[in-house]
DNA sequence: CGGGCGGCCTGGAGGC
DNA sequence: TGCCTCCAGGCCGCCC
């Protein structure tokens, strides 16, 4: 469920509460994520280090260490991470604690066990597997109709597909892709590569929007995420299509939105508007 | 070789 | 009320 305005969230609530905190102790209780952790090489690159900096990159968190080390963590589906004190009972699903120079802890828990948690050197950042295939962000200055238009040429790929494809734009998952469509009144199944400049003008703007509006709302949270404290995203209660087939548009108000599937997603629509 | 799709997971919801 | 099935979805790797 975290898509890139939870992930954003939570970076700067983590740069808000753990700048300069240092990791006192680090325990993996449980390694199996989608990619396991590898704890003798992680506990080593974390102990004794301190957060110096809290980048985002897509859906990743990146935590600047001292010494140059860099922590990767990716929420998956049902990641947590949650600031406690250190006397807060552990909860089913911890994978992994870290204890920092302040008595408190930062975990990270994962009951799907679908996120990832690893280090590097930060001279190894832009060959890393995980992130060197990455397309734009979307709050770059790459990020354009024009790049947009370019990417899609001859591709009859549905849009919603597309604008979910990390290759080409970063952050855009299932929830936000409904959302980005039905601002910019786009037919999600629209083959990308026969999108006007124009209109894909409009689905860059919308993009911003749509993300920018989630991350000053914090977050969208439908059962899953929290920020650090453990409150709540209000974005859910804005959203305009997802999850609402059989609802009135909010705009036209007179069409009800449908669901469909698209490659095994949910996928809302307004039949009137979005054409 | 672009892109569709299965597999990885568990908890919660809904049906009977 | 209890059990079963289905669904949620990010991302990688397989395969057409």
């Amino acid at each position: 469920m975290p898509e890139l305005p939870e992930v954003e969230t939570l970076r700067i609530a983590l740069a808000e509460s753990l700048m300069q905190r240092r990791i006192v102790d680090v325990c993996i209780y449980d390694s199996r994520l989608r990619v396991p952790i590898v704890d003798e090489r992680v506990v080593p690159a974390l102990l004794g280090r301190t957060f110096h900096g809290f980048r985002r990159r897509a859906k990743y968190l990146l935590f600047d260490l001292s010494d140059e080390w860099v922590m990767l963590l990716h929420l998956g589906m049902s990641g947590h991470l949650s600031l406690v004190p250190a006397t807060e009972p552990r909860r089913n699903h911890d994978h992994v604690v870290f204890l920092l120079d302040d008595n408190r802890e930062l975990r990270f828990n994962d009951p799907r066990r679908f996120g990832m948690l690893d280090v590097f050197p930060r001279l190894e950042e832009s060959g890393h597997g995980r992130l060197c295939h990455l397309g734009v962000e979307p709050f770059s200055p790459a990020f354009t109709g024009e790049h947009m238009r370019r990417q899609a040429a001859g591709s009859r790929r549905p849009v919603k597909n597309f604008l979910m494809d990390a290759t080409k734009v970063v952050g855009v998952g299932n929830i936000y892709a409904n959302e980005i469509l039905f601002r910019a009144r786009t037919h999600p199944k629209r083959h990308a590569g026969r999108i006007s400049a124009s209109r894909w003008e409009s689905l860059v703007v919308a993009t911003r929007d749509v993300l920018h509006r989630a991350i000053t709302l914090g977050g969208t949270t439908l059962r899953d995420f929290s920020d650090l404290d453990g409150s709540r995203g209000s974005n859910g209660e804005r959203l305009q299509v997802y999850n609402r087939s059989g609802y009135r548009c909010p705009r036209c108000a007179c069409e009800d939105i449908r669901r469909i599937v698209m490659v095994g997603r949910a996928t809302f629509y307004c039949p009137r508007c979005q054409r």
